[in-house]
RNA sequence: UCCGCGGUAGCUCAAUUGGUAGAGCGCUCGGCUGUUAACCGAAUGGUUGGAGGUUCGAGUCCUCCCCGCGGAGCCA
């Protein structure tokens, strides 16, 4: 007899099969018993009739909900389950009976009950599909790179300097000197790259801006890359490609947690299957104005011009060449136009915002300790920065991808909160 | 930090002009042979976020505070 995980249900019908798991939910009516169970990668229908096993039957109605057991019996298909197949119950052990019953319930709660048990939660409807897909789309991003060559590597989370200045640091106490937590690896990715050529890794990053909107969490998961002997069009082939791929890879290979997400696919397939624009920022400025928004030159984009954007072009767009005082001090200036950088955001369609933000890097040491001077930077603590211009600088280019923003965009979530197991925001450190 | 909305049973929400605090769900008990958040019946369940004030009387009105949600700013 085997022992399976449901998601491999079909294949086993017409077997005896163990499934361990949990007791989802049940209905009873009366001499007939309908049990859910659950296992982490899905959700199956026992069936149990009084007439069959009345001991059982008995024993198995009692079951609270998130029971911990074992269940035993024969895979039958039927249209009227769930998933095609159920199975009918012949044994069930029991490893632990709760005492009392599951705080949720398979129906509406405000969100604040459900981020106060965020450990319980992600048991339950579209918190586990959510996590699955979030697995494959770490698992796609890493494929991407590793078929193109890249290294994976890490930045230091624990830093002594912010990478950007201007954002908010998370302050750590080492040793009695003054550390922060990491907002991006980015400044130690381009020494790296420096070391191996192309790299990138999926990390953490802490922004203590007291943000709450839908798409901000203070602690997050970016994946960076940087590449030497990349330029500003290089970078964004590549950005473009990596969307591509991690979107196409996770349609196919999670198809039916997103069809349990309800997320329409052939939406998604078709927004990255043409080439993604690439607008200017000036362009961009003047779109959003022909459409009615009150915005000008100089201004950042705010949630709404986002989606505007978004909409007007229905997939993925690139925002390039930014005024240079909108963005940080590292960006390379465009040869025809110092006044802008060679950098871009990628907006993603309906609403979910930029997913990525990347750049040309300064790539000689007097534009870089004339940038640093621009910004008000203090050059101490960018010396060993400084000497990735001094010892065999090269053009290089790199980006950091929101993974929590990439997932939302692909399952179709509206808050990134639902996209991590357990969220950090301003006011929620529990769980 | 700013703007808006909210806090009533374990959960989700009602409560007219200021006049006896209620329902559904959950738990428990009973019924029901194809349920899909099953359904039907019964029972259980309250310091109305906190402090102060107005009033014969406050869930309701006033002041302050706490907490949450949505958005803005900032960013990925």
């Amino acid at each position: 007899m085997a022992v399976i995980t449901i998601d491999h249900a079909a294949e086993f019908v017409g077997d005896e099969v163990t499934v361990n798991g949990w007791l989802y939910n049940k209905r009873s009516s009366g001499k007939i018993l309908f049990l859910e169970f659950r296992d982490g990668t899905g959700v199956i229908q026992g069936v149990l009739a009084r007439a069959d096993n009345p001991e059982l039957f008995a024993r198995a109605d009692r079951l609270p909900r998130e029971t911990s057991l074992t269940v035993t019996g024969r895979l039958r298909a039927d249209r009227r389950a769930p998933g095609g197949c159920e199975l009918d119950v012949e044994r069930i052990e029991v490893i632990q009976e709760p005492t009392e019953p599951f705080p949720i319930e398979l129906k509406e709660h405000t969100p604040n009950f459900l981020l106060d048990h965020r450990h319980l939660w992600i048991r339950t409807g579209r918190q586990v599909p959510i996590l699955r897909v979030r697995d494959a789309v770490f698992r796609a991003v890493r494929g991407f790179f590793y078929e193109r060559g890249f290294v994976a590597t890490e930045a230091p989370i624990l830093t002594g300097t912010s990478v950007e200045g201007t954002t908010t640091l998370f302050p750590v106490d080492y040793f009695g000197e003054q550390a922060y937590l990491s907002q991006s690896g980015q400044l130690y990715l381009e020494a790296t790259a420096m070391a191996l050529g192309k790299v990138y890794w999926i990390g953490p990053a802490f922004r203590a801006e007291k943000s709450k909107t839908r798409k901000h969490l203070t602690e997050f998961w970016m994946a960076e890359a940087e590449m030497a002997f990349y330029d500003h069009g290089a970078n964004l082939a590549l950005q473009e490609d990596l969307v591509r791929y991690v979107v196409t890879a996770v349609v196919d290979e999670r198809s039916r947690e997103l069809e349990q997400l309800k997320r329409d696919t052939a939406v998604l397939v078709e927004e990255v299957r043409t080439t993604f624009p690439r607008v200017s920022y000036a362009d961009a400025i003047a779109i959003l104005q022909d459409a009615g928004h009150d915005i000008q030159y100089g201004d950042d984009f705010g949630a709404p011009h986002e989606a505007a954007l978004g909409d007007h072009f229905g997939k993925p767009v690139f925002i390039e060449r930014f005024p240079a005082n909108m963005k940080p001090f590292y960006m390379k200036r465009a040869h025809d136009d110092p006044s802008v950088v060679l950098a871009a955001d990628l907006i993603a369609p309906e609403g979910y915002g930029e997913i990525i933000g990347g750049s040309q890097r300064v790539d000689t040491l007097e534009d870089l300790e004339r940038q640093l001077a621009e910004y008000n930077l203090p050059a101490e603590p960018y010396k060993w920065y400084l000497d990735l211009r001094r010892y065999g600088a090269v053009p290089h280019a790199g980006f950091g991808m929101g993974m929590a923003r990439l997932i939302a965009w692909i399952c179709g979530v509206s808050h990134i909160r639902e996209t991590i197991p357990f969220p950090r925001q301003i006011n929620r450190l529990y769980p």
